[in-house]
DNA sequence: ACCTGAACACCGTTCAAGT
DNA sequence: ACCTGAACACCGTTCAAGT
């Protein structure tokens, strides 16, 4: 079967959701492809370009499912982000990696800066109040997945869903009120 | 001369605002002292412990400036925050991974909670806008410190500060106004 | 107590050579 | 065009052995 950027990406991800983002090496990738290290970098630049594809693709499911005319449009759209990074492990670390790095086609903070938009906010003000939501979501989720993988490893006590939930919602309210107070 | 944790930690900080967190190796580290890689093992567990230590005397420098009696609070504790954080090269990275690790000794958001908790508002609620103004921080120089280095590298056009600043600041502001509006 | 030497088990990346 | 083999220049970490 021939090697392509797709069954790459597949296997990438298949490695991040069972071993995590520190085993998502360029050799493990291409054992489980039964294939030698060096015949990525036929269809990748390098590693950063490898991890921005899986970002993008992570980022890429099922979006857009906000109901657009809803009261709480943003509030929505945070959530639906928070889950799209919660379905894979690490996720938040790589998207927020990938951001850094320049790569990756897909920009998470696209939704909310539309739905801003459509509430009469210019542009120019609609923007960074996207980037403030993208950064909190990112950093929120960054913390959550970092924490439940220290309890799976037994270094750390508890984790509490609900509570990761409601203060996911706390931080959401104040950005969603101070979108409002505008 | 003596290696101390001290010293340990002074080198680390050296090489990380000249070469960057990329750069910063434990081998490195030590070859900058004229010592042997295993030899930085007694005095840190890991390299892990060794980035929190760094991460902590960033954190802590110039910190609880702010003028808690002032109008904007808030958001000179923001602007504070970032300001430390913007002082080292890749700090927001390192202080973010520092903070998923666990590891690391000093809050950066606990300026913020006793803040908010001087306003009135109860421990409960002023913890989660604490973490959010962590969030938006770090996310917002994380992106500020990678892209104007990616400038430097020549990859990627212009970056332009006050631009930067500008959205920091609307950010703040919305997260202000959250509050606020509570 | 504190450090060296030397190893172990890895990395990302390159590139001539094969097919 | 696409992949292998094999190397290069690194990693973090461990640990017997030295002092």
């Amino acid at each position: 079967m021939a090697l392509t950027a797709e069954r790459i990406v597949n296997a990438a991800c298949a490695i991040l959701d069972a071993y995590g983002l520190a085993d998502l090496t360029m050799r493990r990738v291409a054992d489980s492809l039964g294939v030698k290290a060096g015949a990525l970098y036929w269809h990748f630049a390098n590693k950063q370009s490898l991890l921005a594809a899986v970002a993008d693709r992570i980022l890429a499911e099922s979006r857009g499912e906000e109901d657009v005319s809803a009261e709480d449009d943003l509030h929505q759209w945070a959530t639906n982000l928070r889950s799209r990074l919660l379905q894979h492990r690490d996720a938040a670390e790589l998207v927020a990696s990938t951001r850094a790095t320049g790569l990756g086609g897909v920009d998470p903070a696209e939704g909310a800066r539309e739905m801003l938009q459509a509430t009469g906010i210019g542009k120019e003000e609609a923007d960074p109040m996207a980037q403030a939501f993208v950064h909190f979501v990112l950093g929120h989720v960054m913390e959550e997945q970092t924490r439940s993988q220290l309890v799976a490893l037994g270094v750390v006590g508890e984790f509490d869903p609900v509570r990761s939930q409601r203060y996911f919602d706390a931080g959401v309210r104040v950005l969603v009120a101070g979108v409002d107070a505008r």
